[in-house]
DNA sequence: TATTGTTATACTCTATAACTATA
DNA sequence: TATAGTTATAGAGTATAACAATA
């Protein structure tokens, strides 16, 4: 045969820790939010839901700021999240609006976080201990590079 | 002062490896973009340089495969590297090309190579050897949880 | 002056469907 | 029947600029 690939090819970026640290990412994402299809919810509307629980009464700013979201992309976010009457807002500031969650964001936040904490599991069941502790230390390390700018 | 926080957040999600995951790779997403400015390519018109330079005679279609990246999405990236000179198509089949480097397209590569051989020094700088070592095992390992189908 | 929320907009990345032509 | 290249299109994610209201 001579099918899509008898040929076999040199691999020069498999050894580029960028690129296996955004495959890898990028798989575990993919799973994630396969997993928690079944809520309705994307993984970044299943973590605003874990946020706003563990942070009640925090603004939409103060989540964007958690993480890395621009203002402007937080709007629609909110706006979703509330239209499924997962949050609700309530004025602070006359600028400011609280976010809480409501008794169907609770169950929903439940539901998510268990499927997270499931999906999270089948992964770190690939690496023995030590290794998935040497992977986060490693992970937050890099984190430090950090250089964007809040908003 | 009350500005923007004064309050101190639960942050419940620091913890989820996806999460960390996810942020330690547009770190250095971001990092490689940067630093890859200068040369007028963006990551992965990079990184197809050096696969070409690897594969001469590959098609645009073996690239896809060992990337990741979808037939119809390989259109826009072949083309523009080959607008800006640095990429030449020429027919094998009658339905398949075969992609070369031009010789601008050759220094091109040898530029953002080195940039970002840099980069990667500059992030496993913040880790031991050992703890590179770590990370690239675990990272291979998760990404053994591939379920992308391939087009 | 700085912050919050918002609108509008644009660019990148990714995904699907459909088509042509070739093998 | 499967593959290569292509077009068109849609959905995410992310970025900037600007504005009103408020602190």
């Amino acid at each position: 045969m001579q099918t899509p690939s008898s040929r076999v090819f040199q691999d020069p970026i498999s050894d580029r820790l960028g690129y296996v640290l955004r495959r890898a990412s990028s798989v575990m994402m993919a799973d994630l939010g396969g997993a928690l299809a079944v809520t309705g919810l994307r993984p970044v509307e299943a973590t605003i839901l874990i946020l706003v629980e563990a942070n009640p009464r925090c603004t939409q700013s103060d989540i964007g700021r958690m993480l890395g979201i621009k203002r402007a992309n937080m709007v629609p976010l909110i706006a979703g999240l509330c239209a499924k009457g997962l949050i609700d807002k309530s004025p602070v500031d006359g600028r400011s609006q609280s976010l809480t969650l409501t008794a169907a964001g609770r169950d929903r936040r439940d539901q998510a976080d268990a499927l997270m904490r499931a999906h999270e599991a089948r992964f770190e069941a690939m690496l023995s201990s030590g290794e998935v502790d040497a992977l986060r230390t490693a992970l937050a390390r890099l984190m430090l590079n950090d250089t964007a700018e809040t908003d």
